[in-house]
DNA sequence: GTCTATAGGTTGATAGAC
DNA sequence: GTCTATCAACCTATAGAC
């Protein structure tokens, strides 16, 4: 019956903040409890440990990310356009907030060695088979590597912008405005379902004989 | 007269492979120079801190590296066709070592913060301008807006293959193969080349007064 | 559940002998 | 230039009072 935020979420959200910040090695569980305005022992009384701490912050953000990925490609109903499917696939990511969460989505995208060892298996190697099934019955000409492939390059657009998200208008000299998402979303839509369209160089046919 | 490897190129050899695998942050000073099988003390020595030491082999990576773009988009000649300029960029990047040096690439463009602090006026900058003119006269009817948008998505890929392209066999499920780094810019650089080509979405138009 | 106090270890950096 | 030894600061984690 109480309020939701207590001790357990302010450190969760503090967590969320600083890891995403200056990432999880830079950030000290010191840090944390300063910026939640709590004890440093009650991160080790509510969560076990750093790691285990880690653990609870990234599921809290990446299942209702999946969550809504898979509703998002329901709705779509049977056979959906490319469009939809990569719709589906980024537009939850790319709507995360971008002071707090987008960075540190982003940040763990670009750290395989933590991302594959805790959380490739349970949530994302299920969801990239379910929307590479749908790429391949919007585009059934293309080879299932090359699929693969395209996907991987979809997820660094992704994992990229939600990274510089903070500093983009900066860095491009002011030509890049993301305050829309909406309209950001419809930008990488468009140059990855153009990118996804484009012919297959076939492999170069060696002059040796066989 | 003596050879190469002495003290000092040891120490970056091992800080480049370390950083790489382990981020900037996690890898100690220890690790590197047990790794590169030297004193402690020869770090502070050689180089003054940690920091400068950071630098130091970060400006060894980018250097090279922006020479060589410099240089193929000088020898495409006057009016480089897209996929030149496309590969232009990325080759250099992607033609790095896959083992130790590609994965600290990655990571360093994947952390604004300290990127743009120590490197992006004096390395990034200029260069991310010389290409954005060359897309200009190649696509003179892409806004300039959208070259950055679309510079910055293929960033996004150059960065995230860089990272993951150590485990990406394993992601993948034996899918991608990237043994051949020309076969895998071949491919960047078509997806790269199809996004940008894509046509230019008109903002929608709201439906209340002006 | 929340706090203080502290154990036990690692870190970056330096002083000073050789 | 290279080494040993060491410092002060920081870290995670826990024990135990309340």
């Amino acid at each position: 019956m109480t309020e939701k935020p207590d001790t357990k979420w302010r450190i969760l959200d503090a967590a969320e903040k600083l890891f995403g910040l200056k990432g999880f090695e830079a950030t000290s569980l010191r840090d944390i409890t300063a910026e939640a305005q709590v004890n440093l022992a009650a991160v080790n009384y509510h969560f076990q440990s750093k790691d285990s701490l880690i653990d609870a912050v990234i599921a809290r953000i990446i299942q209702p990310v999946n969550k809504r990925r898979l509703e998002k490609l329901d709705a779509a109903g049977p056979n959906p356009a490319l469009e939809e499917i990569l719709a589906a696939f980024l537009g939850p990511v790319l709507e995360l907030d971008l002071a707090n969460v987008a960075p540190l989505m982003g940040r763990l995208m670009s750290e395989p060695n933590l991302f594959i060892e805790r959380f490739f298996k349970t949530h994302l190697a299920p969801v990239s088979q379910r929307f590479q099934e749908e790429i391949h019955k919007a585009l059934p000409d293309l080879p299932r590597a090359e699929i693969a492939w395209r996907m991987h390059f979809v997820a660094g657009i992704m994992a990229h912008h939600a990274r510089w998200s903070q500093v983009l208008p900066v860095t491009s000299g002011g030509l890049c405005d993301n305050s829309d998402p909406q309209a950001v979303i419809e930008r990488i839509v468009a140059f990855s379902a153009a990118g996804f369209r484009a012919p297959v160089r076939e492999p170069a046919v060696m002059t040796g004989k066989g």
